[in-house]
RNA sequence: GCCCAUGUAGCUCAGUCGGUAGAGCACCUGCAUGGUAAGCAGGCGGUCACCAGUUCGAAUCUGGUCGUGGGCUCCA
């Protein structure tokens, strides 16, 4: 018989033979799976007469994903030796490693990781073979109970199947789709990294099961250059950079998730506010301002407040209720109402730095990240159905400069669009959200981007179109999202005159560029590692004078270019040079300038570039223009580009 | 909010079996005047997160509160 593998053709083989010989003799040699006329399967599977193969490695998304759940049963292999009063949850590969839930007496802690890592060790050197066996729903709900798998019963019972699977793992039995990898001996390599607690199937009125985290590779090298990976990103850490480039802070005293930002945290926002507040201008917003508190009333014309007022901070004012705004979209609504607009006045764009409120649960907290107090660099702007895509597209052109201004090159965008099986919870008609979705699309597709479309993502009062950035690392972080509004207009009566004289409901979109500028600079310290390009720097140069007979000479050159608007520094300390030198590369200065006796004599700076060295010696002047041009381009240091 | 871990000097951390605390860095003082990633010496600095409890005695044991971290959940 014949089946036809990708990359090599028709291929003769004899019939019965299973996948794993073919692969074998087809020199596909890291083959873990393969796609059966586009089905996953295992190895041992036999194929048919004409059947389309295509052989899986870990190379492969595919690949990955079996290599990683199969490790996950491995795992659970050892756990269950270990702790036979353990019920296993659920246990899949996940985007970067594999996962695995147990229900059990005493919750795991990380020091059971070693333990269980030896057990895995154990039955490695055993070299299992996954076994699939395909069941009736009955036998299976037979074998599961037997083993006392109350969870895997429950999952069971929801599966339509009539033929379910499963897989052995020597005497270790999980309810599984699979595939499988051919046996344990393909796991190279392996490291569990972290427990934590999770909800059986993510319901908070459900028990709490003890997860672990882990991740595998083919060989230890991959495995150690993943390792390093993560070294590098708990180094890169937001919270640890801006500690110690005395970025921000937050105090216990001042409250959980409310940043104080030090002088050298706000200057960089500064810079960014700045450049937004010119770019907004010149793109044709207005920019507005509005309170931090505002009377409850107007969130409850929102509608917001019936919904919202568990994440409200709440005062009472002389017997009247405010709140401190956890939006600024009605305060944009009540200057949009304050005149009767006309479809000639539209679109109209505002756009704030709004700071807002929002009490955000405790566990929820992270660094920047994750804050209750922070400024969404945000705006509304209010147009006719026709202008729509126009709009969209601006939007979408902006939030590119932005982006990529900041250095980041590489991201994609989502299309959120309503649960197609749960229209009821949203706000607007069919036709409405058909209209937007459509305008979204089509704005995306002519400026270049084709979304990645996520069902049932979107909010509950329009669509939105979301930008994603892939930082340094690799990691995405949320950034720009445009989202309609079908619920305030509505709700806000918020109107414009039309040709024909008639008042119609006016089209509001939300945006965010950058997010909230406290996540944004959270990302931004991430990606860079804190050598931030030169033009948000907080400190863009600093003096260093070889010793304290120059230091006349240091501070003219230090107050020259603070004339000329460079944020320098003087390190006028009495200390050796190579301190003053480690000190500025620790605060990550992009340039050292260092002054002696040769330099004084000659009007002259020696330039030394952060992490790079001594570059030589110029004159302050040619510095000083070189310098100026490089914070104008706005360029990323190209030694940046190559970490 | 929930599970687990955790909280000692400004920072990073040590502190054994319960006997009221230690290092490095930072800071201050002095010596050294040093040319491209930490010169030397001395000094200051702690209500051991907070509140109760057990104990002759608590950083240490117990309970609670708050904070932080890893997750779950949430993100209008």
């Amino acid at each position: 018989m014949t089946i036809i593998v990708k990359d090599i053709g028709t291929v003769d083989v004899e019939k019965g033979k299973d996948l794993l010989s073919i692969a074998y003799e087809l020199g596909f040699k890291d083959a873990l799976s393969a796609l059966v006329n586009a089905q996953p399967k295992d190895l041992s599977h036999i194929p048919q007469d004409g059947d389309a193969v295509e052989f899986i490695t870990f190379k492969h998304g595919l690949g990955k994903e079996i290599y990683w759940h199969s490790t996950a049963h491995l795992m659970a292999y050892a756990v269950k030796n270990l702790h036979p009063d353990a019920i296993l949850g659920i246990g899949p590969a996940t985007d970067d490693g594999f996962y695995y839930d147990f229900l059990i007496d005493k919750p795991l802690s990380d020091d059971d990781l070693a333990g269980i890592e030896e057990e895995m060790r154990r039955i490695l050197d055993e070299d299992h073979r996954f076994k699939r066996v395909e069941l009736s729903k009955d036998e299976m709900r037979e074998l599961l109970t037997e083993r006392g798998e109350t969870l895997k019963v429950e999952l069971l019972n929801d599966i339509e199947d009539e033929v379910i699977s499963g897989y052995w793992l020597g005497e270790f039995f999980d309810l599984c789709r699979g595939p499988h990898l051919p046996s344990t001996s393909y796991i190279g390599a392996f490291k569990l990294l972290s427990v934590a607690g999770a909800y059986w199937r993510g319901d908070e009125e459900r028990p709490m099961l003890s997860r672990i985290y882990g991740i595998s590779f083919p060989t230890v090298e991959e495995l150690e250059r993943h390792l390093k990976l993560l070294e590098e990103a708990k180094r890169r850490d937001h919270r640890l950079i801006g500690r110690q480039m005395d970025l921000f802070s937050i105090e216990e005293k001042v409250g959980s998730g409310l940043v104080l930002w030090h002088p050298k945290g706000a200057v960089i926002l500064d810079i960014i506010q700045r450049f937004w507040t010119d770019e907004h201008i010149k793109h044709g917003y207005q920019i507005v301002q509005t309170p931090h508190i505002m009377r409850d009333m107007l969130f409850k014309t929102s509608g917001h407040y019936d919904f919202y007022i568990d994440n409200m901070y709440t005062l009472n004012v002389e017997g009247t209720e405010y709140v401190l705004k956890p939006m600024n979209c009605p305060a944009h609504f009540l200057i949009y109402m304050s005149e009767i607009r006309s479809y000639r006045d539209l679109p109209i764009r505002y756009a704030e730095m709004g700071t807002v409120y929002r009490r955000e649960r405790s566990g929820t907290l992270h660094g920047l990240l994750r804050v209750r107090g922070f400024t969404i660099d945000d705006a509304h702007i209010f147009c006719t159905p026709e202008q729509i895509t126009e709009e969209v597209k601006k939007c979408l052109k902006f939030s590119v400069f932005f982006i990529e201004t900041f250095g980041f090159t590489d991201y994609h965008f989502e299309l959120s669009v309503r649960d197609p099986l749960n229209k009821d919870k949203y706000a607007g008609s069919d036709e409405e959200w058909e209209r937007a979705e459509e305008a979204l699309l089509k704005a995306a597709r002519e400026v270049g981007f084709e979304p990645v479309r996520m069902e049932g993502e979107a909010v509950f009062y329009g669509p939105k179109l979301d930008l994603k950035l892939h930082d340094a690392l690799g990691r995405i972080w949320q950034a720009t999202t445009i989202q309609f509004d079908f619920n305030l207009p509505a709700r806000f009566g918020a109107v414009y005159v039309d040709t024909d004289g008639e008042r119609k409901e006016v089209v509001v979109i939300h945006r965010a560029l950058l997010g909230s500028m406290e996540r944004f600079m959270g990302t931004l310290i991430e990606h860079y590692g804190g050598d931030f390009p030169l033009w948000i720097a907080p400190v863009q140069a600093r003096v260093l004078s070889v010793s304290d007979k120059f230091i006349k000479y240091a501070r003219k050159v230090h107050d020259i270019l603070k004339g000329d608007g460079i944020r320098s520094e003087l390190d006028d300390r009495d200390a050796r040079l190579q301190q003053k030198i480690r000190d500025a590369e620790v605060m990550k200065v992009p340039y050292m300038l260092i002054v002696g006796e040769k330099e004084e004599k000659e009007g002259l700076v020696s330039v030394r570039v952060r992490k790079r060295g001594n570059i030589g010696t110029v004159h302050l002047n040619e510095f000083i223009d070189n310098i100026k041009s490089e914070i104008e381009s706005k360029s990323t240091p190209s030694m940046l580009k190559k970490e």
